[in-house]
RNA sequence: GCGGCGGUGGCGGAACGGUAGACGCGGAGGCCUCAAAAGCCUCUGUCCGCAAGGGCGUGUGGGUUCGACUCCCACCCGCCGCACCA
């Protein structure tokens, strides 16, 4: 016989094959008869209905072909998806691609290759390599999020909101190249401030743009994750990123331009406690305020260069907290609402104006910021709040003492920003904790009509424009007459034009397709003109999920019956760095969407499990490093299986890993003795195995006789089985071999449970050791059980190996049967070996009976020869016992 | 600065408060072979010791406990988010 040697490239096809013959993992809708995934899979079973999973793994955004982080995910959701499959679920796994977007466009910039043709090649790599991993997708749900009819609804889906109000058009400050004539985003812009494609010094201008009004739905956001099992980090990042901050909005008049018509300022504050140390008042260089307090007056000239160098900052200079702290002073004066006190009013950059309301109370002596621009601008400081070492001090009341402590000459501990009793507040409020006296200075302002409670959140409406070709063209024309009108929903979509030059130029590319441009209106059939903008990405991406679901419904962008039995998504896995804004976005569409009565449920993806980085050499893995391991040159020398799992059995799969070639190796020698000892017990040799019979053509149904291959197989999992091989070979040694079986069978599952695919494999690894020692002192029908529960156990990891072992080994088809039962009583053992520990460390080890009680135990540690010898006449004034484990003696 | 994650052999990593280092890589020795590759077997934290055995060991310093990689307190280092958010 020739050498049987493991060959991934004879094995993988002949599987990839018959799944895709049999479209194995494709699921039906209705849990009815045609289903089929019942019919397809033993586990669920005619009698009770099976449970449904949806798994998903974050949509690829196709560009060149798949790199290794994407082996990782997909493994990750292929394991799950398998191990929801096999333990009676039927199963939902889909694939897409996120198609649109910038980098296919500005490769095609670069190229001139159309952004479709790049995208269409890059997603037929994709489909290829995902075919060649052994993936089991549902295929017939496969969507882009480019294809008109996919984005037929997302353009739906906008005019919902359009039409709830949740999609409005406001001005916007962005980013804009003067020479390349268009709006650039922010990170197009470099840290001085330049155009990253001409240089080109990038200007700030006000101009329409699209918002989704997520800020509505802040609360619900940040208290809705408390209902769902994401990671915790994932959660607090989205929690920072929401930044609810409670305080209160107090007003602040300005009666400078004209006292007949004060105009009131309010801002937000955390501290209102501190009230009565606000000493300046600021406000953002955007503020719309700012020019007109300044206008004819000998400030106006400082504030207008002083704005206009201020807007032009990049985001990474005026975020740099560290900077010197700049600004100009307006010339006018604001009232303090709780002491009357004029303080004068100045523009600096360290305020913004997307928070809060872009002006803000400055308290030096109890805020960094403001203390710092104090003490750049000569402004008074003064300590309105204790500090904690510190006792309270009197009340300041002679004027000498008042001048030094708005100074804070004598205080070297301001800024302070901790709580304390107030001073030099007001009699009514001084000696007060600042945590009390916040909430009485909030009330008397409520009742003063001065302010009130208020909460502030850092989470900002959502900018959907993008000035750009490639991206989900917005559904709106502008008609002279009527204004925005939204296009009809029976004229969706509004296909993207095929234009040649999609280059950026003037405004959005698509201003350029004038053809396309010039409409009539829906409204009054008058001229009009389409909204030239496309949306962002993440837009497209916000909703995938829930469109998988009823992929091929052209009437609807899903049937809410179908919806009803998929979502929410079981099991999500993606990347970490989609933390924020794709699952933020793609909760808030969600709510939006259920709010609008399209759906029943208010959280999308119930359960959230993040992946690690695959590096090498320590290092993020890119070209210009050389550093990049190819899925397809891995696979083409090792096959499928060793690649996926041996990304999987490097580490915790949410956890970072360094790729090594040697660990890979050391995967595919486990495949392989696997492998071979399978073919050397089932004595099937180099023969084709016949559950994928070679050219069977396309028979709809399976072979349907299983012949056994000699002995009758063992059905993995069922109780008898066992009872079976045990009595019928009886020796110890096959009892050995059994209980390892089922001990790996209780550890891969628990693993499983809790994404541990390492140690799942490990544990394969240790079965296979086991089969291999015991090897000649077993019967065959145990070394077939044990094989054929490696097989079954390895399955979801190395998918196309493990059933031509399971096939060769017992006629079946590894993935319709149920997942491995655990033989509690195989986990027992008559005998253990006993821990014998004397003040906690181990000193010997005796052999136990499994039901020895605690005062056995004690003797048998007593009597232990190395135990003796540390007792050594000591007396023992202690004995702990951990039945089943250990038993320490505390001597003195 | 705030938040999160992590620190265990030569390396990747295992360990419900109970035998630290599973499993894999690497290394050493051996078998097979004319030879090599592949495969198989044994050993492999460290120090002392011929051995039996013992000492030391999970970033540092304390604490709780019969017993701590694990829990608590205070630090150090690394990585990742966010960051002038009032």
């Amino acid at each position: 016989m020739a050498e049987r040697r493991y060959d991934p490239h004879q094995i993988e096809p002949r599987w990839q094959a018959l799944w895709a013959r049999e479209r194995t993992w494709e699921v039906a809708n209705e849990a009815g008869p045609d289903g089929r995934g019942d019919q397809r899979s033993a586990a669920a079973s005619d009698a009770e209905q099976a449970l449904s999973s949806y798994v998903l793994e974050m949509l690829p955004y196709p560009s060149g072909e798949p790199h290794i982080g994407h082996l990782k995910v997909y493994s990750v959701g292929d394991a799950i998806a398998h191990y929801h499959r096999r333990t009676g679920h039927r199963v939902l796994h889909p694939m897409g691609y996120d198609a649109f977007g910038l980098p296919a466009e500005n490769h095609a910039i670069k190229t001139g290759v159309h952004p479709r043709d790049s995208t269409a090649a890059s997603i037929e790599s994709f489909q290829r390599e995902f075919r060649r991993w052994g993936i089991s997708i549902d295929w017939s749900r496969e969507l882009a999020t480019h294809d008109p009819r996919y984005y037929r609804w997302t353009q739906w889906i906008f005019l919902e909101l359009f039409r709830a109000g949740l999609a409005y058009r406001k001005e916007a400050a962005v980013k804009w190249c003067p020479k390349d004539q268009t709006v650039l985003a922010n990170e197009q812009v470099d840290a001085e401030g330049r155009c990253e494609r001409c240089g080109a010094i990038v200007e700030v201008r006000q101009l329409e743009q699209w918002f989704l009004r997520i800020t509505d739905y802040a609360e619900r956001l940040l208290n809705d994750l408390d209902g769902i099992e994401w990671p915790e980090h994932v959660k607090t990042m989205q929690r920072n990123w929401i930044g609810r901050s409670e305080g209160a909005e107090v007003t602040f008049r300005c009666e400078d331009l004209d006292p007949a018509h004060p105009i009131d300022y309010p801002v937000f504050t955390t501290r209102p406690d501190t009230l009565f140390g606000a000493t300046f008042f600021v406000m953002a260089p955007e503020h719309p305020d700012v020019l007109r307090l300044v206008e004819g007056t000998e400030h106006e000239h400082e504030v207008r260069d002083y704005v206009n160098h201020a807007l032009n900052e990049s985001n990474e200079e005026r975020g740099n907290a560290e900077k010197e702290k700049t600004g100009a002073p307006l010339g006018r004066t604001v009232t303090n609402p709780v002491n009357g006190e004029q303080i004068p009013m100045y523009v600096a950059d360290y305020v913004l104006m997307e928070y809060g309301t872009g002006a803000v109370m400055a308290v030096p002596g109890h805020d960094e910021r403001d203390h710092a621009f104090a003490r750049a601008y000569g402004l008074p400081i003064r300590r309105v709040i204790a500090g904690a070492s510190e006792p309270p001090r009197p009340t300041f009341t002679d004027k000498d003492s008042q001048v030094q402590a708005d100074w804070g000459l004598t205080d070297e501990s301001l800024p302070y920003a901790g709580e304390g009793p107030l001073v030099n507040s007001h009699p009514d409020f001084d000696g007060m904790p600042s945590r009390e006296a916040l909430g009485a200075i909030v009330q008397w302002l409520d009742r003063e009509g001065k302010g009130h409670a208020s909460v502030n959140y850092r989470l900002r409406d959502w900018l959907i424009s993008r000035q750009r070709y490639w991206g989900c063209p917005i559904p709106i024309v502008y008609c002279e007459k009527c204004g925005m009108v939204p296009v009809p929903d029976d004229e969706l979509p509004v296909r993207l034009p095929d234009i040649e030059d999609y280059t950026p130029k003037g405004r959005s590319p698509l201003a350029a397709a004038e053809e396309w441009v010039n409409t009539t209106c829906p409204s009054c059939a008058g001229t009009a003109r389409r909204e030239t903008d496309t949306m962002d990405t993440f837009v497209d991406s916000s909703w995938y999920f829930l469109r998988y679901c009823d992929a091929s419904n052209e009437q609807a962008a899903w049937d809410p019956a179908v919806l009803k039995e998929w979502m929410p998504v079981d099991q999500y896995i993606g990347g970490v760095e989609h933390a924020i804004l794709h699952l933020m976005y793609a909760r808030f569409f969600t709510k939006a969407l259920a709010d609008l009565g399209h759906l029943d449920f208010h959280e999308p993806f119930k359960a959230l499990f993040t992946q690690g980085m695959v590096t090498k050499d320590g290092a993020k893995m890119s070209k210009s490093r050389g550093n990049v391991v190819s899925p397809a040159a891995i696979i083409e020398r090792y096959g499928a299986d060793t690649a996926r799992c041996y990304i999987l059995f490097i580490g915790p799969p949410d956890q970072d890993a360094d790729w090594s070639d040697e660990g890979m190796e050391g995967v595919h020698r486990f495949l392989s003795r696997l492998w071979r000892l399978a073919v050397e017990v089932s004595g099937t040799g180099e023969e084709v195995p016949h559950a994928a019979p070679p050219r069977v053509g396309t028979c709809a149904d399976p072979p349907s006789a299983h012949a056994p291959t000699g002995d009758p197989p063992h059905a993995v999992g069922h109780g008898p089985a066992h009872v079976q091989a045990r009595t019928a070979e009886g020796g110890d040694d096959d009892l050995e071999l059994l209980r390892k079986a089922h001990w790996a069978i209780d550890k891969v599952s628990g693993d499983l449970r809790r994404f541990a695919f390492n140690t799942a494999i490990a544990a394969v690894m240790e079965l296979l050791n086991e089969c291999s020692r015991l090897r000649d002192r077993t019967g065959v029908d145990t070394q077939r059980f044990a094989l054929a529960t490696a097989a079954s156990l390895l399955f979801p990891f190395a998918p196309h190996v493990a059933a031509d072992i399971y096939d060769r080994l017992t006629g079946e088809r590894v993935w319709e049967q149920s997942w491995p039962q655990v033989d509690p009583e195989l986990l027992e053992r008559d005998e253990y070996e006993l821990v014998c520990q004397v003040n906690g460390k181990l000193r010997d080890r005796v052999q136990a009976a499994a039901g020895a009680d605690t005062e056995e135990l004690k003797e048998l540690c007593r009597a232990a020869p190395n135990v003796q010898a540390h007792l050594d006449g000591k007396q023992i004034v202690k004995e702990i016992v951990v039945p089943g484990k250990l038993v320490n003696l505390v001597v003195r």
